[in-house]
Formats: structure tokens, sequence, C-alpha cells
DNA sequence: GTCTATAACGGGATAGAC
DNA sequence: GTCTATCCCGTTATAGAC
């Protein structure tokens, strides 16, 4: 038998799915809590405004996303190739279906303290995690040099995220956004080239 | 003697000051209003809404930025290395002190549709271009793989651009983003190797 | 501590008169 | 093009039920 989950849980659910159809202006909290079936007062009560609450809900998603990143790493094993690597950075991100949810992380980490906290929280860890695995396949690069890159890359593939069907649009289909896998073999191919290049002075 | 702008101008004028004093959240219409000395309704009717206004604050302030890419990418002259290239791409973006404006420009980047118009009236001809600058420099390259390069490269810039600020906090000021020769310096050395890399299958 | 009910306030948006 | 009046919504506060 299905139990009802409790509020918190209830109100994360409609607000993913609401958000997810009707965008984030475009849905009202009132909205949220008829379809959670809860009181307006419980979402300021369980999150504190609007904005922390999509913030849950992105947080919420995007565990899986980065447990995946992780065990790609792991499965590379101790001699990887830097496009292994890269592969494992960028992929799983990239092979989500995201384009309902692509708009709402825009929004989402357009605020600067919003980001630090969902960095702190996820990509911290992540970030120094990857950053020491390239560095030991390609040792001659200065550990700044290595996040910088890893950031690069990381706003290379951010902007294929949320730019995709935008970049789709404008240029009248030639930027396929959705061919998945051609996507991440084409940011893999351009940011191991960027990796590799020495360090300059 | 100094005329008194129209009442568009004003509240331009008046919103591109208080969003970079007290930020989007923190401005009131009423607040703008009253600092250029106009009735509410004003901004409704000149603008659709305080998205599109702060939209406009900065189209207006993207102007002569992209005018100095495109002054730059003319003086390379007819035979340009990839380097030149894409510093006349990212350079007078990195360059400008955007502190105070990138969570302004996260912001109104991050809807679809508002990135669409930008795109379209900004970015359209200036991507193209740079692609066909780019294009002559490594004619293997298809046209499509060109694309999405410079715009991994634009993702790249966006990403320091926006989220420097975050980066150097989170990192302790290891990811110096203030050093901003040495920033444009990186990326341009990155990228370039990116779009050497050999198109594959 | 968890949640509901309700009221009030500030601010963005709009219709319609002028 | 300008201005008033009004509406809706996010947010906060409060009181109280369980």
């Amino acid at each position: 038998m299905i139990v009802r989950p409790d509020t918190k849980t209830r109100i994360l659910d409609a607000a993913e799915k609401l958000f997810g159809e009707k965008g984030f202006d475009g849905t009202s909290l009132r909205d949220i809590t008829t379809e959670a079936d809860v009181n307006l007062a419980a979402v300021n009560y369980h999150f504190q405004s609007k904005e922390s609450l999509i913030e849950a809900v992105i947080m919420r998603s995007a565990e899986p996303v980065n447990q995946k990143r992780i065990a790609m790493l792991e499965a590379a094993g101790p001699n990887p190739s830097i496009e292994q690597l890269i592969e494992a950075f960028i992929g799983p991100v990239l092979e989500q279906n995201f384009e309902p949810m692509a708009p709402l992380m825009a929004r989402v980490l357009s605020s600067p303290e919003v980001m630090v906290r969902v960095f702190k929280h996820h990509m911290e860890t992540l970030s120094r995690r990857f950053a020491d695995g390239i560095g030991k396949v390609l040792p001659e690069l200065s550990q700044v040099e290595v996040l910088w890159r890893l950031h690069f890359t990381a706003g290379a593939m951010a902007h294929a995220v949320i730019r995709g069907p935008m970049l789709h649009e404008v240029f009248g289909g030639v930027l396929d956004f959705k061919d998945r896998k051609l996507l991440i073999e084409r940011l893999v191919r351009f940011a191991a080239a960027g990796f590799r290049a020495p360090e300059g002075h």
C-alpha cells in the first residue's frame, strides 16, 4: 500500500512537477500548496522562500547524477586516460534529459549566494577529486591550472546544457544538442586537447 | 546646457544605477521611478516588465564590448592566428569590470526566451563572423564543429565571468579571477588547443 | 516540533480614463 | 504617453490545533 509522503516531500514533488510544466514564474506558491494539499505557510516553514524551494528541488535531482560521475571516475581505474576522466565529469550531466529543468537550473545558479551554497554542498569535493585525478595524468600541469581548465570544461558543459535548446533554435537545427552521444564526444575531444596544452610561462 | 533625457532614458539610467547598487531583487520599480522622476506605470509602458527592463540595461551596456570584439577581429588582419581570434572573442568581455553586473547578467541570461532575443540581436552575427574567421584558419574542421567549439569557448568564458567571484571565494583565493590578463591567457591557450584538436570520425 | 488558518503588507503588473 | 486605481502574488507574522 502506498503511504502518503510527508509534507516536505509532497511540497518538493509538487514543486518539481509544476515548475517543470509551467516554469518558475508561471507557478505560484498557491498552485504548489494546492497540488501538494498543504497549507500555504508550510512552504515557508520547511523552506524559507520560493527561491530556496527550487534550490532544494534542483539539489535533490542533482544527487544521483553526481553519484554517477563519481562512479565513472572510480570505474576508470588507477591509470585512466584524460578522455575517460572528462567523460566521467561531463557524461552523466549531458546524458540527462535536461530540457524541462534547464531554465530552472539556470535560474537557481544565477544567484551568487545560492551558487556558493550549491557548490559547497555538491561540487567542491567533486571538482577536487576530478582535479586530483587529472593532475596525476598530467603531472606537468600546476594544480591551479588544472582547476581552471576543469572549470572551463564545466562552463562549456553548462553552456551546452543551458543554452543547447536556444542554439538549436537560433541556428536552425544545425547545432543538434539532442544527439547527446555526439555532443559528449565533441566536448571530450575539445577539452582533452585543452588539458593537454602546455602551461604558459 | 544639459538637456533632460527622455522618460525612457531616465528609466534606463536609474535602473542601471540602482540595480548595480542594490541588486535586482533589492530594487523595486517604485525605487526606480522615484529616482527617475517618472510615474510607476511608465516602466510597463516603455518596457514590458521589470525583467525586460534589466534586459534592456544589459543590452545597452553590451554594445561597446561587442564593438570592441569586432574591432579586434578586424585588427587581426587577413591571416590571423587562432590565438588572436580567440583573444578577440573573449578579451573584451573578460577585461570588463563585471563584478557588479555579473549577477544581473546571470539573471537575464537564465531565461531562455530572453536569451534567444539577446542572442538574435547581439550574438548571431558575432558568432557567425568569428566562426567564419576560425574556419579559414582551420579549414579541415566542419562548420558545425567550429560552431560547437566556439560555443564551448563562450561557455567557458561565461562561466569565468559569472562564477569567477564564487570560485575565488570557494577555493580560498587559489583561483584568482582578478588577474584578467592571466585569465585571458589561460583561456586562450586552453581553447586554442581545443580548436586544433582533430575532428572525430 | 509540525502543521493549519488567516490576515496583512510590499511590490510587479494591468486596465482604462485622460 | 501619462496617471490612477486595482489586482495578484510572495512573504511575513500570529494564533492555535495536534
